[in-house]
DNA sequence: ATGAAAGCGCTAACAC
DNA sequence: GTGTTAGCGCTTTCAT
């Protein structure tokens, strides 16, 4: 074996030694490696086994330069901890798949600075589209979506004006609907447990359209406790035994998530407590974990998966020329889950 | 109002604009903009102002191929929806947070040619360093990781040979050890529940080190169980379930992930088993939910978290030329808790 | 079907 | 402290 073989070349391979090794210009070689034009199968396979051999990896930056074209959509969301997040990734990939598109996450922390910083990090590589959660943005973001000159879509909620697109749920319905049902299903002393959360806009929503629903027929929150930080599962064990201690007449208990309702449900359970009977319980979200809890939490399912979806589609249509209306608005609606834990009768 | 300053303009703004907007050249832009070299304070704040004006975003992808530095670290796992991998992307994150790097996801579903295809398509952006989820790849991907020139941390798994710098634990040694803790407690008749999974290397890894550990005690597993896909909860009552029935004597049943476990759990004292007197559980990973169950399951905590930090800080320091040697090695211990599912004394 | 020249928007390296 | 020049590695455009 000769050393040249084996040597590791410490200079990132180039077009310029694949045409070498195969004696074809460079520009033959970059029609062969992007399958554009007229290629002779002889040239072709040529090139090809040069680039193999090689171990050629092209170089996207100088392809994006030169083309102004990049295949990347911005997707930015508060947090990855929360499944919910990921969930609505998987519905993005998920249709990018089938396309040249690769979805790129930033993560904001549920900051308007921190998804300001990370919105002028990813527009700076100039993407073919962002997915951004939630209406809610500093006027910079704002201004810096406006003017990035791609299709920008807004997801995961439907109260506000976007930008531009938008493909979610309205929380305030969401909030309304679950307030109704419970009225309708006869609970009367309604308590709230969520997220000490101020930034986190979707759960406000829910908690300001749910006690408006409430109002409506005269009933109004009787207590609340919020929490942060931890395990939400235990967090909403601690909680709950938290209020029903200090309010113990409560019949119904709605948690801004399914995680803490979880953690209410077994609690209540284990307490003895009769559930729906005595007090009622909800959750939001529709996590798929909730079916093998031992009884079925009611609970909210916000199609994120459709979400992430459709606003892949978007992008993907709009970058592929397919679609070429802005301002795109899509709505899902809320699918209202009773489970076992919704159910008691009118009084 | 004139009309200009309202049209947002069709052509990305460039360093051209904002050079003559301030009327300095484009070169000191650039410094200003990066803060490298000296520049005045009052042809500073002329350029900060004219681009901030302007609402000018620079365009990475210039730079990166003018400097050829790269300031994106790869980060490649196989799944978003298995809450253990986003936590590893957040200790990731929270190093890198501390420098200019920024992590970019790839997520390969587990896949050995979508792995492939996914460190390709990201090698060919040059990042500053790759980090990849597991010690097993197709030999192309290996050439490709060998051949990038940048730092390559392999995380959460050390039991195999690394192409660069690894970061995790032992799996097999994980499974050992559960094992040795099962039969200290006097369990005899254990059985397995898992995912059918023929690429999850780490699972098989620990039910290796698992089957070898008890083989010493001459125990052998009297039976398993495994599922795919659905919500794993559920999985896990249903396999537990139907091992119960099949083979009512075990009495041990380890689980190759916490969520399943936790089914089980739900499982068993819904049936009023006697846990962990007549059936001891665990499962693996420490996922911090665990905490809001019923009881305690036996878990052990894989180290995540600082699997992320440490392989993030590998790279970091690469990047900055900080640490120079390559084939780091960092091994950490999983930590066995006992919780209230594993502690039944020896008959 | 293939090649040659120009340039994408920025920064390294060197003047001044 | 600031400006000038020459690319970075590709793709576009036009020629052949």
């Amino acid at each position: 074996m000769s050393d040249e073989t084996l040597k590791p070349p410490r200079r990132p391979l180039t077009l310029r030694d694949v045409s070498e090794a195969s004696g074809v210009s460079e520009m033959t070689v970059s029609r062969v490696l992007r399958n554009r034009g007229d290629v002779s199968d002889a040239t072709r396979s040529k090139v090809l086994q040069a680039a193999k051999t090689l171990g050629y990896v092209p170089n996207k930056i100088a392809g994006a330069l030169a083309s102004s074209r990049v295949n990347l959509v911005a997707v930015i969301i508060p947090s990855l901890s929360n499944m919910v997040f990921p969930e609505v990734m998987t519905g993005i990939a998920e249709v990018l798949e089938g396309t040249s598109l690769q979805p790129v996450v930033g993560v904001t922390n549920y900051s308007p600075e921190k998804e300001e910083r990370v919105l002028f990090e990813m527009l700076s590589w100039r993407p073919s589209g962002v997915i951004v959660a939630g209406l809610e943005h500093s006027d910079a973001s704002r201004a810096m979506l406006a003017g990035a000159g791609v299709p920008v879509v807004e997801i995961m909620d439907t109260d506000g004006t976007p930008i531009d697109s938008v493909v979610g749920i309205s929380h305030r319905r969401a909030g309304r609907e679950m307030a109704r049902a419970i009225v309708r299903a006869g609970y009367q002393r309604v308590a709230f447990l969520g997220t000490k959360m101020p930034l986190d806009h979707r759960a406000r929503k829910r908690f300001e359209g749910f006690t408006e629903a409430l109002a409506k027929d005269a009933i109004e929150i009787v207590d609340q406790e919020f929490y942060s930080g931890g395990s939400a599962l235990l967090k909403g064990r601690e909680m709950t035994a938290a209020l029903l201690d200090r309010t113990p007449d409560v019949d119904f208990l709605y948690y801004s998530n399914d995680l803490i309702g979880a953690g209410g449900l077994l609690y209540c359970l284990e307490q003895g407590i009769d559930v729906p009977g005595r007090i009622g319980l909800a959750g939001f979200n529709g996590l798929d974990f909730l079916e093998g809890l031992p009884r079925r939490l009611a609970t909210m399912e916000a199609g994120r998966l459709e979400t992430g979806r459709q606003a892949a589609r978007i992008v993907a249509e709009r970058a592929a020329g397919t679609l070429t209306e802005t301002g795109q608005r899509i709505e899902l609606t809320p699918k209202l889950e009773l489970g076992d834990t919704l159910t008691r009768k009118r009084l």
